[in-house]
DNA sequence: CTTGACACCGAACACTTGTTCGTGTACAAT
DNA sequence: ATTGTACACGAACAAGTGTTCGGTGTCAAG
């Protein structure tokens, strides 16, 4: 490093994020996704201050070019030393993943329709994978569904949630299954109890709510609940 | 590796190209970039080319984004091998299982406390195993937490859930974060939003809850939330 | 006070770029 | 002969995206 310089707190930031854009997509942002997140309003203050970095050596720009960042060594520096220490400090250790396939979506009011291909057809591309020590043994039988609406909040469940299911028609106590049910039309995850041989209890897996009772004829389990999974990121 | 396949002598060059653009330039191409080298005359021919990569597992992309082309593991593993030995300390990316350590919990009243122990000595038994593709790509400086109690159901998380988060200090409009609220001596997980240079909005992931709108001076971002798992079984 | 640099804003413009749609060909299966 | 699938073409549309330009406010130098 030769000499110290002040570096504005926007240029910094839009420094930091850059880094962290092309890290995580694989690709530089667009003036309007930086200025987005800075916030900077303007296009053109973006382009302004990243003239100001490509003057200081951090950043090159292709001209006319969508996505024309790119860091210079020098603007690179200020960020790899982290990345590759880290990089070794997390040990991947290999091991054989279970493959389940995405069947479709689950929501309040269809019941879950599995496509009666065989699971050995559906697409490369729409499998999750999951290590078999987060599934308690049986990995077979599963498939995966996503959620489809806010309908499920009172399980816990969001829009776009990953849900991991074994088809099944019963279940013991204390399992979260899939239910639909017949009088509401609706489909719902709860945790079921048998109360007595003609009624059953669902209860929300939100402790806040309280649970309902429902005639046991009414209700058709459509599998039983093994995993949920959320991506924020 | 199942079977092998043909692969259109046009798709290998499509790959190649992309391969050798974005190590030239840092950027994936576009998809008339790739037209005009394979070359391919239309648009949207291209298109369906990527689109039977993309199915075949070597690609993925970002649907309506400029140059939203990125390899998967398995399109990099292809390419890799010939590249140098320096390349891979950067980029290389284990395809089957990222394996992150539990590090403790997370609770309302308490800030997150990560013991300043070195990654590589935690319990080989308390880890947990999640595929890459989950994760969108960046599999570094990850680590798991289990919720404790009830207080973040607003954040549709549960006690006995598993959150997988990355340590930063700073987070983007739209990510999902850990926070400590100074004010308030809490920890929780909300969606965060930069309004303005003093003021940041969290938006719990409940959507029927309001956010709250706090000074950016109080509040800490204690890492960003990149899953959340919940075992029902 | 005036000047000029620095930092910023918002709108408009023009080019870039992904998607959609109608059309066409070749080939194997029915 | 007909159907279905894989592959391809080109035009047109609608976003996405970088640039330009007139204007504002601050601040230190002249």
């Amino acid at each position: 490093m030769a000499k110290e310089k002040p570096l504005s707190e926007r240029q910094e930031r839009i420094l930091q994020f850059i880094w962290n854009y092309i890290r995580r997509n694989g690709r530089p942002p667009t003036i309007r996704e930086i200025g987005k997140d800075v916030p900077i309003s303007s296009t053109s203050v973006v382009s302004y201050n990243l003239k100001a970095l490509r003057k200081r050596g951090l950043l090159e720009r292709d001209a006319d070019v969508s996505r024309g960042i790119r860091f210079t060594d020098m603007g690179r520096a200020l960020f790899e030393d982290v990345s590759e220490a880290v990089t070794e400090a997390v040990s991947n250790v290999v091991e054989k993943l279970v493959h389940i396939p995405m069947v479709g979506t689950i929501a309040a009011g269809q019941p879950i329709d599995l496509p009666n291909t065989d699971h050995a057809l559906y697409d490369e591309d729409n499998m999750v994978d999951v290590s078999p020590a987060m599934l308690r043994g049986d990995t077979s039988q599963l498939f995966a569904l996503t959620v489809k609406g806010d309908s499920m909040i009172d399980a816990m469940v969001n829009s776009g949630d990953i849900v991991i299911m074994r088809e099944q028609k019963i279940a013991e106590n204390g399992e979260m299954v899939a239910v639909w049910l017949k009088d509401d039309d609706t489909t719902t995850l709860k945790y079921f109890y048998h109360e007595s041989p003609e009624k059953v209890r669902l209860q929300p897996a939100n402790p806040t709510m309280d649970p309902i009772f429902v005639d046991a004829a009414s209700v058709e389990i459509q599998g039983k609940v093994m995993m949920v999974m959320r991506q924020t990121a």
